[in-house]
DNA sequence: TCTAATATAATAATGATTATTAACAGGAAT
DNA sequence: ATTCCTGTTAATAATCATTATTATATTAGA
């Protein structure tokens, strides 16, 4: 497991471990909150600011994403496959969409534009606010 | 030009028609630093509370949105039309994308959730960065 | 093991946004 | 015109996420 860390090609720390184990496969986009909540468990004089480095030496490494889909927060994803995202409008719960969009742009529309990618969010309700919601207008 | 304000249903001040007026037809995508900036020249006393208060009062009308683009700030923008954005990853200049584009998702991939919507953020280099970049490079 | 380089934790600083509040302005009713 | 009511402004404080600083501690590699 530590194997795999280790040609991320940053110095490791037990913390660094904790917080790169949290990450592995974590498909919940967490937040710099939820990750140092998670971690200062195990680590409980942990510093907000080893989350912060950690996840940008990581990100200069490529192997996580900054998301910047929800307003109060960044939130960060180990998953650096291509892929978009559909988000709760009412809990802001994230879901990852593997599925590959052709987006074609016509090019006088986007007059001197280089167009490198894009990233599609959807919005919607997921099924325990879809309840909620209801439950709520009873 | 009073008129069409009006009829947002907010009551009308001086440091407020210029807000709107500055909101008018923008397709800068502002942020409440730039409109703060350029409505104070005419309001020195201006505070940047009122800025965001106008905002507020006017997207809760519905007539502006907030994007969450730009992980740095919020940014503002006046077309409540459904559109796309394209944003220059050099300077953060935010294009419009007038385009529909049908995206659908196989209804097994987003188990639970009732879609409502996308938006599409288009990445891209624009014709000044690229040749800032270019230049440097030299 | 030793050393240079880098990370940690604590804390301060920053920057955007939100909250608070006293003074104020405009409209409605008198 | 005067008063009352309601909502706005400006100033400022408070909050929250993130970044910066720094003394101390730890890591990776010779």
């Amino acid at each position: 497991m530590i194997e795999q860390h280790r040609q991320l090609g940053i110095k490791l720390t037990p913390q660094r471990i904790a917080i790169l184990n949290y990450l592995k496969d974590n498909k919940s986009h967490p937040s710099a909150e939820d990750i140092y909540k998670a971690v200062s468990k195990k680590f409980p004089t942990m510093s907000f600011a080893t989350v912060y480095n950690t996840l940008e030496a990581v990100r200069d490494k490529g192997n996580v994403t900054e998301l910047t889909i929800d307003p109060n927060r960044k939130r960060y994803d180990p998953n650096t496959k291509p892929h978009h995202h559909l988000i709760c409008v009412e809990c802001k719960s994230i879901v990852d969409i593997h599925k590959e969009f052709k987006l074609g742009i016509p090019s006088n529309m986007i007059t001197g534009f280089d167009l490198i990618g894009n990233h599609i969010e959807f919005y919607g309700l997921c099924l325990k606010c879809k309840k909620t919601v209801v439950s709520s207008l009873e």
